[in-house]
DNA sequence: GCCAATTATATGCGTACGCATGTAACTAAC
DNA sequence: GTTAGTTACATGCGTACGCATATAATTGGC
């Protein structure tokens, strides 16, 4: 689906060498991907459990819950699909809201370092737990034990960065 | 990661069955995977190959271009992760671009019948082949074919409807 | 110690989005 | 045939987003 394959329906992978192949098996895995992404976040997004608050803005409260505490916004913006405005615009709400404060750096006085209030605790271990046994509902009605785990592994391995990626070829 | 496990790092899957452990299999397995998706997309969205589109109107192209043609709004909701209105209003400024064209569906005067102009088709092409390569690069730099294969199975599986899902327990 | 370059975050501005609701067309019961 | 109900899409309105740019703090050469 989506931004994704764009190869179009190809007449068949074939006309010489692996390359062509190996490249619409990734473009497949990817759509295959992407489409089930889709998918289910329109299910979760439809679940009503989050408490007034957007998908992405409950991202950032258990980005903050997961990680230690003091998170500056360059920390988070990895982890967000979002931009550096549109993230530090995001945390200007969830500080108005009271579920985030902004502290000083004393090291730094340019970095946010965010951090979860008490309520914004409390509210994302509430969403959390809702959230999450939505997703292992949606997860287990397909999937093994062990597809689980390998889909976990696939995923890993699909972004990791052992020191970069080697280059075109190796 | 975001929208995902939210269980808390929890202590150890293991007070009492298995249930547990199943929970945080599936929660973990989409954290990865939510992860991977929020990656590539930054990755594939700091692409220059869009030609000023955003990745969801390429991607209503892409979905036009891929399912046969006359396509209704109601049809493509289905496979875009964004509401109705605003699918309405992306194709809205596709049609405005000379992109997609709205034709009238004899059969039901209320229907879109949205087709992809010669202009609209040829772009999707261009933009296609562009993000086919990039997305190619990045998934094969990590996963051998069997992976790739693998993870388009897994998936398909994921998100797909046999009949609907086997309720709670089987 | 001073200034250019860089880093970390914020703001102006135009656009896109979601929610609620509107409008038009189809369906069906009577 | 009329009308209640439903389906398909569009529009008003407020908010969130991305891009470009601004501001403030830190670093590095000299």
């Amino acid at each position: 689906m989506r931004p994704s394959p764009a190869v179009p329906p190809a007449p068949q992978a074939s006309s010489r060498g692996a390359a062509r192949g190996r490249t619409r098996l990734a473009n497949n895995a990817w759509e295959a991907a992407f489409t089930a992404h889709s998918t289910l976040m329109k299910q979760f997004a439809a679940d009503d459990v989050w408490a007034g608050l957007s998908m992405r803005e409950y991202d950032v409260l258990y980005t903050l819950s997961k990680s230690g505490v003091p998170q500056r916004l360059g920390d988070l913006s990895g982890h967000v699909l979002l931009s550096q405005p549109g993230l530090s615009r995001l945390v200007d709400r969830l500080v108005e809201r009271g579920l985030v404060a902004r502290c000083v750096d004393p090291t730094d006085a340019r970095a946010a370092n965010l951090t979860l209030t008490d309520e914004g605790r409390a509210l994302q271990r509430r969403i959390g737990r809702a959230h999450g046994a939505s997703v292992a509902a949606a997860m287990t009605a397909r999937l093994t034990d062990e597809e689980l785990a390998l889909l976990e592994a696939l995923s890993l391995k699909l972004v990791s960065d052992p020191d970069s990626l080697p280059e075109e070829h190796p």
